[in-house]
Formats: structure tokens, C-alpha cells, sequence
DNA sequence: GCATTAATAAAACAAGCGTTCATTTAATTC
DNA sequence: GAATTAAATGAACGCTTGTTTTATTAATGC
């Protein structure tokens, strides 16, 4: 046998990404051979060297496209408002959905740097400081004009992307906890643990009786 | 050759141990081979099957020391007080200091959960969970008593974990931030997070002019 | 100082790894 | 409808994997 009936290169193609995001975050990179994702896919494993040259380009491949999705996904969802508050809710909302929508691409991306190449891994980097850049100066801004309390812009940017991405290390919606509430639960400690202490009671003010402690 | 002059399988075991943290904790359990591991204790392969019978095992081992050693830690530097502020301050800390001074290990434990076996698996959930639980506890008893305000103490628990145990994904004491002040700037944040407001006034009075932003 | 036990080396095992190659079949083009 | 291109197969390559076996040496107990 060789090429099958209906076989279509880019649906492969999708299918592949589509395994491997799978299969890696499952069971982490060095642990996927080739010949699994293949039998995954539905193909054998040498078909797959026709979409990929080397299985560290497939999973460099996968987070280069999570990071650019992500970083597109923020200039998409930047707010017009220029108050550092409304600013950092709005990355906080943006950055739990994405990552929420995307769990397994997010869990390849945190745990498989070491797999990278030295300028793989630098490129990967590059792109994920340029995300978090954003939230540094936000950051920065709403120290300076005194909306935040913060005493190290970068560090409480690290702080608050390891607790927001954290979600999906344990969150999984259920009866109890629905993708909103834990959204609105993790913006409300964001905001108090920068010191923005007004952001509540505005929004409040805002949207009525519409927030309730659940 | 076969047994080597002044051998010692106790302090074998150990350099085992220490090798096996250091290079899983840089290159995953899955890339790391036994010939490896071997190497870098300065013993055959063969040798390490002396001290474990699997190489799994082996990993079990190493994560089952690590959360043991961790609730024992907080069993000690659990505080008299039953102020919840206070006891949060100290579970902040102790959790801190421990897992900068076990990078190497914390990583291991983070990190490759999902190369255990189903049982093994539980068996350090288990664990987790039961020191886990210190901090519900603690976060919801300060809900209760009105000095927290936390939304959800299970959801705030996992959030407080996730941030501080992150300090070792990007931390490394260097000039510009120690880990003194490192600790010092998560117990603030995540006081205000939790909504306890008068802790920092209060440590203030307590520690005269001591704390200072930098 | 002899017997025993602990610690290791060395070699071998079967299985599995990422990757390459020649070939075959399906779809497309003209 | 023949020629071309795209998609995939199946076998093979050389190497590495975790682990086992066997033999040998060093330390220990009496």
C-alpha cells in the first residue's frame, strides 16, 4: 500500500499539530516516539517526516505557534482605555481564556523548553518576554501614577503569569466552578494583590448588582 | 575490575540521589539514561540497580523524599499563634525558603508527575494534598474569622501554591534582588491578595522602620 | 587469615528509538 | 488517458534504551 484513499496533506498536516499537542502534553516529549503520534494520527511514522523534518522542529513548531497565537490574541484584545486598571484586567481576562481554551498547547509550552535547542529555546524566549513585556509595563504605569502598589514590577509580573496560567494545572470546569466565575474570582485577587483597591467597587458601580460572591 | 577501593554504598546511594535530582531536574526524566546517570555518579549502569531496582522506582523515590521532607518542614515551622494572618505569613515563607533551597528537586516534583505509574502517582497526590490542606485550612478559617477575604479558599489555595512555588522558575539571587527581599515582596503580595489589610501596618509597628520598599 | 558479604565492572539482552530509502498508490494536470 | 505530482507505505539502518547476568574485587566479622 502506499498513499490512501482521500488523504489530503493539509488535513495530515492539522492532524498532526493536533496529536502531538496531545500526546506531548500528556506524556512530555521524550516519552513520544515518533511511531505513536503516527498511530495516532492514522499514518505511519515515516509519512510524518513528509510535514516535519525532525521531531524537535515538530514541537519547536508547536510552540512557536502557541506563543505567536498568544501574543496576537493580546494586541486583539487590548483595551482603547489607557488606565493601567482597566489595562490590567483586561490582560488577565485575555491571558485565563487563551489559556484555558488551549491546555494543552500551554502545558507543551511551560514544560518542554528543555527539549529545545539552544537557539530554538532563545527564540521561544524571545517571544514569551515580548508577551510578558506588556504586562511589566502595565505594571509600571499604574505604579508610577499611583492606581497600583507594587514593589517590583517584574517580579509581580512573574508572580501574577505563574498564578493566572496556573489555572490550568488544576481547574477543570464542573458543576461547582464554571470558566467565568474562576476568571472573575482570579481578575478580583489580581487586582487587590497590585493594591488597586477602587477596581472592585467601580466595577460594582458599573455593572449594577451583576457581581456576587459566590 | 569490580569493586572499586574505598566504595561505600551509603555514600553511593546519596551521590545517586544528588545526580538524579541535578540531571532530571535540567533534562527531564525521560532524556536521562541510567549510562547517564551512572556517569555521573562515577559508577557503571549497572551499579545503580544495586540501590534501585528500576529506574522509576528511583524516581518515585526521589519525589516521595521531597514532599515528605516538605510537610515536615512546615510541621516545624507551623507557629504557636492561631491568628490566621500570622499562620498564612508563616506557611508563605517556610514553603518560599524551602523551595529555593531544593530548585533541583522542586522541578522533579512539578514536573514528572506524569511518568509515575497510576498507585505511585496517587501516593504523591496524596501527599500534596495533605499539605494542600494546611493552607485551605488556614485561608478558610481567616474567611471565616472576617481577617481574609477570599472568594473560594480551594481556588485561592491553588492560585497562592502556584505563585509562590514559581518563585524558582525565574528566581536566581543575584545583586539586584536577594532572596530575603524576594520573600519579603510575596508575603506582601499575597497578603493583599487574600485581602489582609492590616498586616503590613501591624508587622510595621511590630518591626519599627525595618521594612522598607525598595 | 579465612569466610562472607557488599559493591562494582563488564558484557550481553531484547526491545525500541529517530530517521532514511525505495517503492507504490491516489489525485491532478494537460 | 497518459504523465506528473502528492501522499503514504513498509522495510531497514545504526544506535540507544532499561535491565539482567556473571564474574571479580574490597571490606567486614570471627
Amino acid at each position: 500500500m502506499a498513499r490512501t484513499a482521500g488523504s489530503d496533506g493539509q488535513k495530515t498536516e492539522a492532524a498532526i499539530r493536533d496529536a502531538a499537542l496531545n500526546l506531548i502534553a500528556r506524556h512530555g516529549y521524550e516519552a513520544v516516539t515518533m511511531r505513536q503520534l503516527g498511530e495516532e494520527v492514522g499514518v505511519q511514522a515515516a509519512a510524518l517526516y513528509r510535514y516535519f523534518p525532525t521531531k524537535e522542529e515538530l514541537l519547536f513548531d508547536l510552540m512557536t505557534g502557541h506563543m505567536e497565537a498568544l501574543i496576537e490574541s493580546w494586541e486583539e484584545a487590548r483595551p482603547a482605555s489607557s488606565e493601567p486598571a482597566d489595562r490590567l484586567a483586561a490582560f488577565v481576562v485575555n491571558h485565563i481564556r487563551f489559556h484555558v481554551e488551549r491546555r494543552h498547547s500551554t502545558h507543551v509550552n511551560n514544560m518542554e523548553l528543555r527539549s529545545l535547542s539552544r537557539d530554538r529555546l532563545s527564540a521561544i524566549l524571545r517571544l514569551r518576554n515580548r508577551y510578558e513585556k506588556e504586562l511589566r509595563l502595565i505594571l509600571r504605569e499604574g505604579a508610577e501614577d499611583g492606581s497600583f502598589r507594587v514593589e517590583d514590577s517584574a517580579l509581580t509580573a512573574m508572580a501574577i503569569i505563574q498564578m493566572i496560567t496556573g489555572v490550568i494545572v488544576w481547574f477543570r470546569p464542573d458543576e461547582r466552578l464554571s470558566v467565568d466565575q474562576v476568571t472573575e474570582t482570579y481578575l478580583a485577587m489580581t487586582m487587590r494583590l497590585v493594591g488597586a483597591e477602587e477596581f472592585e467597587e467601580k466595577k460594582n458601580v458599573r455593572a449594577g448588582a451583576e457581581f456576587r460572591a459566590w
